[in-house]
DNA sequence: CAGCCATATCTTTTT
DNA sequence: GATATGGCTG
């Protein structure tokens, strides 16, 4: 029977179907199992025609697992349901009606790349110089203004008197000018128009209530204003709206999310039904609790308790590193240990960290010792320039009003079509208010050589020959014919370089992806295509089936599990991050414990915690202490250890203290900091057992993917090891973590050390006076 | 117009 | 350290 394997509050959750419903239930308590079976409930007890139900998920692998865990508890009609992310639903429903409100049904989709593209040239247009004013941070303030459905007018309003953000606002309003001119939406406006269309056509709006009675949103922790508008007036005429979350799992405020809908619902849907999920099936105890002692620290948070009946089973391992080369080295023999042991299998073992820098160190040391893996996000295969590029032709065959496409394939492969020439072209498409492509086709109004007007021609015409060919042949063939009649894949082999290589197979993967959807699609429409490869999440990929270690961003990790769990990086400035410590605003803070309660949550019965003495950030070495985090789990459930202090022979000898007539020889070079400290460092560093590493283990941080380890010797001639540079400032005696006084800030703890090449720039928390960053050589910070 | 070299900035996290 | 940008030269 369907609710024989559920708990009593579980079933209470699936027994709910009438009304709105908020099930608050904690990691790893069974969260997917409870909406799968309240759907299979919904579709055998209750009747509901499968095709009533709508299930918005946060990822489109979340999505496509609860398909089939539906279907294997129904017998069928899985396939109707609406099972999708909040992107590609709003894609769907915008294809179909977008007309209404004034764009083509044939849009596309913008991403980052591109909105910064769009971004130049409106900077261009309006003469902004980009050093003021960065593309970034404007992209930044219109996706906020964009989450919270704030338009460009009322953010001109809002702005006032006030001369930046009035510019930001006009910035705002040109960008929403020029995608509607090239009719191009990015990702927040997927949201927003589907809103603005529900809220224009009253009919359309009906015709969609009518079909998604019964509403349960995943994650509801993570959604912004417009997701929570886009739901409520989807539910509004039937009220069966389930939402399902953690608030303290909510990671994703930068993006817009916004926990105050999960901690209100109650207040929004006052005769709401709660139901808490607390008992955890996935962790053993001892993480349970190091999850739960982290997570309470946090003040704003709905009350819960989650427990298990599980074994404690091991200790939370902790263990320190000199560098993050010790750390990485360590972690990839202790899988390989594991593994042959018998303990896991490499699947079973997952690597999380805070940023995707911190790959690269892992990578290279699972390579060595010869551990499959498989690494997510970072580049995603979409915004591989090969990929776009082609994408790009596809784009501009199926959309020739996308500037951005067009503008970025017409010189790829070189045709001698150059930047004067763009600008004349751009010039007169922004004179006849026409678009970019348009103005190509008119190339002998302008005033352009004969010889380069005959290569623009020959473009236009190849596209022309593509477009003629949409709904005759399969696109595979198009395909093809752009690879070999643009010459494209033909300069890759002629490259005859690995990276030439990687690119055709990348550009391979692509035309069988297509392949794929060609086979599997009913109408398989160029648009169709580009958007479902618009909307894919590097973690869709993820397969359980093959056996590699996982290594990804703790973002990333949410909502998986894994038995054996590396949380490496645990350092302060780091994770937390020193954003978030330095920030005015607690709630940043509060938001990265999240992060670590969701880290620590992935573990199911294995967690091992690392963090290293000092760490390569942007090419400058930085010195952490333990995260604040690691701290506020009790001693009692750590077992820990301090790996390499006694490492300390040969460290002077091998590398040198040089002198100063040294460093001049080396000043006409760039001295990077890229082999270690100064002298000065290394000694305060060498007096305290900070730092204990060997000449070899240095090559970690310099070589790149793909090299191997080289000798001592070979790395001193390679060029790639610079000698020390003796630094103007005394040497530090104190460390991260040390009590130090200021002559003005008086006593304060030292938070973090950055090496600035020319002087250590010390960030300390001051009693008092806060955060402040000092450089060690004015400061005179005494150790106390 | 394209290719080369020097420089500046970067990093939190992603649909 | 890596990548995007800008200036210069052939």
């Amino acid at each position: 029977m369907l609710l024989d394997t559920l708990n009593d509050r579980q079933r209470e959750a699936v027994l709910c179907t009438e009304g709105p419903l908020l099930i608050l239930a904690g990691a790893g308590s069974g969260k997917t199992r409870v909406i799968t079976h309240r759907i299979a409930y919904l579709i055998e007890e209750k009747g509901i025609n499968p095709w009533n139900i709508m299930a918005i998920t946060f990822t489109n692998k979340a999505a496509g697992e609860m398909r089939e865990r539906v279907d294997e508890l129904v017998g069928f009609g899985s396939e109707s349901i609406w099972v999708s992310t909040f992107h590609s639903s709003c894609v769907k429903i915008l294809r179909r009606h977008i007309d209404k409100i004034g764009y083509d049904n044939h849009f596309t989709i913008y991403d980052t790349d591109d909105q910064k593209t769009v971004m130049k040239e409106i900077y261009k247009k309006l003469n902004i110089d980009s050093k003021q004013l960065k593309e970034r941070s404007v992209l930044s303030v219109i996706s906020s203004a964009k989450n919270e459905m704030i338009s460009p007018e009322q953010l001109k309003k809002q702005a006032g008197e006030n001369y930046g953000q009035q510019k930001i606002a006009k910035i705002y309003k040109e960008y929403q000018e020029q995608l509607h001119k090239n009719n191009a939406l990015d990702f927040d406006d997927l949201l927003v128009k589907a809103v603005e269309l529900f809220e224009a056509c009253p009919d359309i709006l009906e015709q969609y209530q009518e079909r998604f009675r019964y509403i349960m949103v995943d994650e509801y922790q993570d959604t912004n204003t417009v997701q929570f508008r886009f739901v409520s007036l989807l539910a509004s005429k039937y009220k069966n709206l389930c939402v399902v979350g953690d608030d303290d799992q909510s990671i994703y405020k930068f993006r817009g999310a916004n926990i105050e809908n999960i901690l209100n619902y109650e207040k929004v849907f006052p005769e709401a039904n709660v139901i808490k999920l607390e008992q955890n099936y996935r962790s053993k105890g001892n993480i349970l609790n190091a999850a739960n002692q982290v997570i309470r620290n946090n003040t704003t948070r709905k009350d819960k308790a989650l427990w298990t009946d599980k074994e404690d089973g091991d200790k939370i391992h902790l263990r320190q590193y000199n560098t993050a080369y010790d750390e990485a080295e360590a972690i990839a023999s202790d899988i390989a240990r594991r593994v042959e042991n018998g303990e896991y299998t490499y699947k079973q073992c997952a690597c999380l960290y805070r940023t995707n820098a911190q790959s690269r160190m892992l990578e290279e040391k699972l390579i060595t010792w010869n551990i499959p893996y498989k690494i997510f996000g970072g580049i995603n295969f979409y915004q591989r320039k090969e990929v776009k590029d082609i994408l790009a032709y596809l784009k501009t065959v199926d959309n020739a009003r996308d500037d951005v496409a067009v503008k970025r394939i017409i010189n790829i492969p070189k045709r001698g079509i150059g930047q004067t020439t763009l600008d004349k072209v751009q010039a007169f498409a922004n004179q006849h208010e026409i678009t970019f492509y348009e103005a190509l086709m008119r190339v002998e109004e302008m005033d352009i050589a004969t010889r380069t007007a005959n290569k623009i021609r020959e473009f236009i015409n190849s596209i022309r020959v593509y477009r003629s060919k949409l709904g005759e042949f399969p696109l595979t063939e198009i395909f093809e014919d752009i690879i070999e009649g643009t010459g494209y894949k033909r300069e890759l082999e002629l490259e005859d370089t690995d990276e030439a290589r990687t690119r055709i197979e990348n550009i391979d993967e692509l035309l069988s992806k297509l392949t794929d959807y060609q086979n599997v699609t009913e109408e398989p429409t160029l648009s169709g295509f580009l958007e479902e490869v618009a909307l894919v999440a590097d973690i869709d990929s993820y397969e359980e089936n093959s056996d590699y270690v996982v290594l990804m961003t703790i973002h990333s990790s949410k909502g998986l599990e894994f038995p054996n769990v590396y949380l490496c990086g645990m350092e302060d400035g780091l994770f937390p991050s020193y954003m978030s410590i330095t920030d005015d605003d607690p709630t940043e803070l509060e938001e990265e414990r999240r992060l670590c309660y969701v880290a620590i949550t992935r573990a199911m019965d294995n967690l091992t915690v690392t963090y290293a003495r000092s760490r390569m950030v942007r090419g400058e070495m930085q010195y952490n202490k333990v995260s604040r985090f690691v701290k506020e789990i009790s001693p009692m459930i750590l077992d820990a250890k301090e790996e390499g202090t006694m490492n300390l022979g040969g460290f002077g000898k091998s590398i040198g203290f040089t002198n100063s007539t040294e460093e001049k020889q080396d000043s006409s070079q760039t001295v990077k900091r890229s082999y270690g400290m100064g002298t000065s460092a290394a000694r305060a560093a060498f007096s305290r057992n900070i730092y204990g590493g060997n000449l070899t283990g240095y090559s970690g941080s310099l070589g790149g993917f793909g090299k191997k380890s080289m000798s001592a010797s070979e790395l001193m001639n390679s060029g790639a090891v610079k000698k020390g540079v003796e630094k103007s400032s005394a040497s530090l005696d104190y460390a991260p973590g040390d009590k130090v006084k200021h002559i003005k800030f008086g006593v304060g703890e030292v938070i973090s050390i950055v090496d600035g090449g020319r002087d250590y720039e010390v960030t300390v928390q001051f009693e008092g006076y806060g955060i402040k960053k000092l450089f060690a050589q004015f400061a005179k910070l005494k150790k106390v």
